[in-house]
RNA sequence: GGCCGGAUGGCAGAGUGGCUAUGCAGAGGACUGCAAAUCCUCGUACAGCGGUUCGAUUCCGCUUCCGGCCUCCA
């Protein structure tokens, strides 16, 4: 079955039919650097790394090229650095380092190019000149803004009229705006800030033109998918849009437009005053990243989920469940994806439905009584979850954590097979609770082996 | 005010014009010295009111409630 995305761009789903047959081109707006990414961030970069991969399993992984950028140049970090006495530079290098850390600790693959804004300043401003020449922006106070009255089209995307845009501006209008929907490409910088000459002085970009540019440069003018946060249709999308259009004599600019659901947090939306604001590092904190990501995972991309930290237990013991299945599986070589599981992912990418055909499997090998069989469920199972970026860990990793009293351990539990032996239940009881106390729980095996694993 | 998206069992969460996923929690059973893990069985949910239909949780309309966006935002 072929892979079925919904396209924001017309509200359906639609085949995914790549431009060029051999190669699919994907862009998605990454993070702005300026404080430690949370777990709202932290979705679209798991749902879109989902895609990534299963994208390269079809189309082989040099043949998916996926830009994900950094903008690193902007008013919030230039208000954070102030704020922290930081230099910019080390604020955006650290806060970039971070982020890093984060999603690769989610088990998400690096994207193929990661551009950053203020190492595309060039073709920033070549747009721009392109846009004024052809008479889509214009120059007013020192800054250049895009006409929104000489596009069309402007508006089509996130199905909003101009007039409605007017009436519910809820900002006040710039003097030197032609039109209140205009915005703005290239703004002065004062000395103390970062900033670029340009043939309109000396300034920095504005955020809708960074990601334009960025995606020209390493995509093309016209490419297959464009991704992003739900809240970002409106208003970086449609600029984008209109932006890229424009510059390109209206060639099409993204042909497939994917788009996440929010995330709350225990019913709310996030926000530092409410004191629910959760990053990535505090649920890391809690969990694995394995858990948080399988937790993500848990609900269909474009449904709004609600983080608790009940649906991270639930993921972590979930897992324990399929690890423990792993580790008394024998040693399987490759395997494919199951049908059901990859028909799940095709529709839509529905990954609740991909975790239940998991599920699915997971039984079957629990049932299973061959060793070629299990070998081969247990293949087909890690096969399967590793498009969704899971399972991919050694079994006894996961199940015993990282831990220097295995010796330890191992000794108290030959202590208690001893006890066993000679029927002395209760010494075995004692030591097993005395573990148990741990967090250390024994699992008696037929043939009189006993595994160990940490409690969940 | 305008535009969009939701409402499913105790919780999470798919899906479908009739055969009513999946997981967690819970109950019973098998296995076990007892456990743990695993397996088996069970609970019979689709916001409300109309309409279309032989039949609607699924399609249409209205109502209520919730969320998102309306130039900071993943």
């Amino acid at each position: 079955m072929a892979l079925q995305l919904y396209n924001t761009s017309g509200r359906r789903k639609e085949a995914f039919e790549p431009i060029d047959p051999a190669n699919v081109r994907m862009y998605v707006c990454g993070p702005t650097v300026y404080d430690f990414a949370h777990i709202g961030n932290a979705r679209p970069v798991i749902v879109f790394d989902v895609l990534f991969r299963l994208l390269r399993r079809r189309y082989g992984d040099a043949h998916v090229r996926y830009v994900r950028n950094i903008t690193d140049i902007d008013d919030k970090i230039n208000a954070a650095a102030k704020a922290n006495g930081e230099d910019i530079r080390t604020l955006t290098e650290r806060t970039a380092k971070a982020f890093h850390e984060d999603v690769a600790a989610l088990g998400c693959l690096p994207p193929t190019v990661e551009p950053r804004a203020t190492e595309h300043i060039g073709p920033i401003i070549k747009m721009i000149e392109t846009l004024i020449a052809s008479e889509h922006a214009y120059r007013a106070e020192g800054h250049v803004l895009f006409s929104v009255a000489s596009d069309p089209e402007y508006g089509k995307f996130s199905g909003r009229s101009r007039d409605e845009m007017i009436a519910g501006a809820r900002v006040e209008v710039a003097p030197y705006k032609k039109d209140p929907g205009d915005f703005v490409l290239w703004k002065p910088s004062p000395p103390d800030l970062p900033g670029w000459e340009s043939p309109w002085g000396r300034g920095r970009p504005g955020w809708h033109i960074e990601c334009s540019a960025m995606s020209e440069a390493h995509l093309g003018e016209t490419f297959d998918i464009h991704g992003g946060g739900l809240d970002l249709i409106f208003p970086h999308h449609e600029n984008e849009i209109a932006q890229s259009t424009c510059a390109h004599g209206g060639k099409q600019f993204a042909h497939y437009w994917l788009h996440n659901g929010f995330v709350t947090v225990d019913g709310e939306k996030m926000a530092k005053s409410a004191g629910n604001f959760r990053t990535i590092r505090d649920v890391l904190n809690d969990a694995p990243g394995e858990a948080a990501r399988y937790a993500m995972l848990m609900s269909h991309y474009r449904d709004p989920l609600d983080w608790t930290g009940e649906r991270l237990e639930q993921a972590k013991h979930t897992l324990d469940r399929f690890y423990l299945a792993l580790r008394d599986a024998p040693a399987s070589a490759g395997g494919g994806m199951s049908p059901e599981f990859e028909a799940a992912l095709d529709d839509d990418l529905n990954t609740p439905l991909a975790l239940a055909a998991l599920h699915e499997l997971l039984n079957e090998l629990n049932k299973a009584t061959t060793d070629a069989d299990k070998a081969r469920l247990a293949g087909e199972l890690r096969a399967s979850a590793a498009i969704l970026g899971l399972l991919q860990r050694d079994p006894n990793a996961w199940l015993k954590g990282p831990t220097d009293e295995a010796a330890e351990i191992e000794a108290l539990i030959v202590q208690r097979l001893d006890a066993r032996k000679a029927k002395n239940f209760a010494e075995a009881d004692r030591i097993r609770t005395e573990l148990a106390i741990r967090g250390i729980v024994l699992e008696d095996k037929p043939g009189g082996k006993t595994e160990w694993r940490r409690a969940v």
